[in-house]
DNA sequence: TATAACATGTAACAAGTTACATGATTTC
DNA sequence: GAAATCATGTAACTTGTTACATGTTATA
C-alpha cells in the first residue's frame, strides 16, 4: 500500500509545502489510512533520494525544520500514480466484521450487551467526524471527500448493527 | 490484525473440522480479511503448538492431510477473542480513497473517463458477490453477515462514486 | 502422459509500527 | 524550572506476502 501512501504525501504537498511534523498532523486527523511519524519521515527521504521532492532547511533559531515541496519530477509522479489508483477499484477489507459473523457463538443476551457496545463506540466515532456543514478540510463544493466517505462508512456500520441486533432481538422472541 | 485472523480460523474451525488445503479454499472466497495460503498454514502450526487446535492425520494412499480440530483450551480462546473483538468498533481504512480526494488535479472529463472504469469494476466486483436471496454460505435466517455487509459496502462505493461523478458534471456544466 | 488440482510448506522480502532517543522552544 | 509541544529521526520487531519447492492424485 506504498503507493496510496505516496499518492497521499505528494497530494498533500503539492496543496501547500510543508515540513514533515506539520504533515503528520494533518495525517493523524483526517486520513483514509494510518501513516504514522517514522513512515512518513522515511517516505519524504525516499521520495527526496528519488528527486520527487525537495527540502529546504528552514532555521528558526537553533532549531531547523525541512519544508518539502513538490519537484516537476514529483508533479509527473503524483499524475502517474493518480491516474494508476482512480479507476481502479480495490475493495475494502473488513478484518472488524469477523467477530460479528460468530456472534451465534454467544447467546442472544450476551451477544446484545456486546453489540450495544460497539454501536456506542460507532456512534462516538461518527461524532467525532462531524457533519458535512461544519468541515474544517472542506474543498469548493462538496467537502474533503475521502472525510465524506467516512461518514457514510460509519453510517453504514451503525445502520448495520442496528439491523443485526433487531435481528437478534427477532430470534431471542421467537424462543421464548 | 493476527487477532482476527485467528478468530476467523478458529470459528471455521469450530464449525467443522478441516485441512488446511480446504480452509484455504473458503478464506479465498468469501473472507472479511486477505489470508494467504502460507499464512494460514503458519497460524494453524502456531495455535496447534499453543494447544488451540489439534492435527489428526489423515491418510489416503500415499497422501497424508492434517485435518484440524478444536481443543477445549482453542473453544476458550475462541469465546475470549469474541468478547474481546464484538464490542470494539474499528474502523476500516480506506486506502483507495486517497486518489478520490485529489480529483481535481484533473481536468474534469479526464476525471469521469478514470470514474466511469472504477465504477465499473465495482459494479463487476458488487454482481460477484451475489443477492442476499442465492448465498452459498448463508446462515439461518439472515445470511452469512460478513458477506452480506460487503454487499452494503460495495452498494455504498456505487453510490457514493456516482455522486462524485455528478458533482463533477455539475461543476463541469457551471464553467460551461 | 502431460496438465491441472490437491496438499503442505520454506525462505526471503517488504512494509509499517512500536519504542526509544535527542535536542529545541514554548508555556505554566 | 518543569512540563508540554515542536521537530526529526533510529533500530528492532511484527506481520503478512511473494516466489519457490515438493510430492501426490485425478483428469484430459
Amino acid at each position: 500500500m506504498t503507493d496510496e501512501r505516496k499518492l497521499l504525501l505528494l497530494g498533500l504537498l503539492r496543496q501547500t509545502e510543508m515540513h514533515g511534523y506539520l504533515l503528520n498532523e494533518h495525517l493523524d486527523g483526517f486520513a483514509p489510512l494510518t501513516l504514522k511519524k517514522p513512515t512518513a519521515y522515511n517516505l519524504l527521504d525516499r521520495m527526496q533520494r528519488d528527486g520527487w521532492v525537495e527540502g529546504r532547511e528552514e532555521a528558526t533559531g537553533e532549531r531547523t525544520r525541512t519544508v518539502y515541496s513538490l519537484t516537476e519530477k514529483g508533479e509527473n509522479e503524483f499524475l502517474r500514480l493518480l491516474r494508476e489508483q482512480v479507476p481502479e477499484y480495490v475493495p475494502n477489507e473488513s478484518p472488524a466484521l469477523v467477530s460479528i459473523g460468530f456472534l451465534d457463538a454467544l447467546t442472544p443476551s450476551e451477544a446484545l450487551a456486546l453489540l450495544e457496545r460497539r454501536r456506542e463506540a460507532a456512534q462516538a466515532f461518527r461524532r467525532s467526524l462531524g457533519d458535512s456543514a461544519d468541515d474544517p478540510h472542506a474543498h469548493a463544493g462538496s467537502g474533503y471527500l475521502p472525510v465524506e466517505y467516512a461518514r457514510r462508512l460509519a453510517d453504514l456500520d451503525i445502520e448495520f448493527l442496528g439491523e443485526v441486533v433487531a435481528h437478534i432481538e427477532h430470534g431471542k422472541d421467537e424462543k421464548a
